[in-house]
DNA sequence: CTTGCCTGACCGACTGTTCGGTCATATTTT
DNA sequence: AAAATATGACCGAACAGTCGGTCAGGCAAG
């Protein structure tokens, strides 16, 4: 439904662009002609691989979190104790979030219009939240290993991961504005081994 | 220069409106057509009192952000000790802003409006990032004050600080989707108490 | 010739802002 | 007190600009 078979490379190329266009000018601002532009394209080849802009918020969405998904699936599966699989899911995707900055300001919107949409009883258009909910899963995951092996404290499994993903969006927007990547290197460190001292027993 | 004198309850019932309209069509798809018939005024004597919409924007920020300052100021001034005041920072500024959900929605918003505006080199309209930046050294201020007092372990105060905003601001977002209060603050009570314990001696 | 991708001029819907005019109230005049 | 006048808050029709989406024709490949 997505991406239509035709030439793949295209799509992707749209894709690319239309990232870029609405993390400098909003989702609602962001014009398609300036994405078929920045894409090298015509206007109308856009609609050959997207049916509309929504479907184009859509794709991002999904290549965004795919990608995030990924990252944290494969840590997952990787033989680590819970506290070092923590900690390293910590650091991997703030800083994978980070690096998006584009990506980021874009969901932002993205996850706005979908809370809008379920406040008037719709249902969210994107599957932004069905993907952070995997996140979510995922940390409950290795939040309930380390309380079994006795890595963490007894606690509320689900206060903690909501606390954990809490860390991970705000912390990146604060950075997003003063781009000291120093800066954000010492507060990130500091910030998990607090968020890390937290857990302990 | 924001609200003209006039009449300033016309002004306040022009803002009201406006969150909640804003807050249920977003900055760009809300228009100040229903903005004037929520106010029951008409189009026109809206741009009596703000000049553009960007104005109502500006007024909408210094609203919000003018009650959270109050109140975190006031509380700042009591007579508590460091980790108390800093507990009661958390809680009651989470609470404070579960409670406005229409105007957080609105802040997002203008905060990724703001964020794409200084990357772009240009200066964001609104003040929302000053008013942060207040919150921040209150929060800082707290925080040395516990160090002083040997209530906190030692620590990179603007690494702290930063963690503080990002649990608040990350914490009310995940629960803005499902309105469960009863889940919210059994969420709230154990992340308020793992991020405090992060900060023992 | 046929097929099918590609294109950009065009259409129509939408909305921020303007502006000439209305009218309730306050002020002055008689 | 009544009439005349002045004020400015209020209004919404009209304007002008903007864009998403369409489509008739171009072009390349087989």
């Amino acid at each position: 439904m997505t991406p239509l078979q035709k030439d793949p490379a295209k799509a992707e190329a749209i894709i690319r662009a239309a990232i870029q266009i609405f993390a400098r000018d909003g989702l609602e601002r962001g014009k398609i002609a300036d994405i078929a532009k920045e894409a090298g394209i015509g206007k109308g080849t856009v609609y050959e691989y997207f049916s509309s802009k929504d479907e184009i918020f859509n794709a991002i969405v999904d290549t965004i979190m795919g990608d995030l998904l990924d990252a944290s699936e494969k840590l997952y599966s990787m033989d680590l104790s819970p506290y070092d699989k923590l900690r390293t899911f910590m650091r991997m995707n703030t800083e994978i979030i980070f690096e998006m900055e584009d990506a980021m300001l874009i969901m932002t919107e993205i996850w706005a219009q979908g809370a809008r949409a379920i406040k008037r009883g719709e249902h969210a258009s994107t599957d932004l939240f069905g993907g952070y909910e995997k996140l979510k899963r995922i940390i409950s995951n290795i939040l309930k290993a380390g309380v079994m092996a006795h890595e963490f404290r007894e606690m509320n499994i689900d206060g903690v991961s909501t606390l954990a993903l809490a860390f991970i969006d705000g912390f990146v927007w604060q950075f997003m504005l003063n781009n000291d990547r120093a800066a954000f290197d010492r507060a990130l460190m500091e910030g998990i081994q607090s968020f890390m001292k937290g857990l302990e027993p």
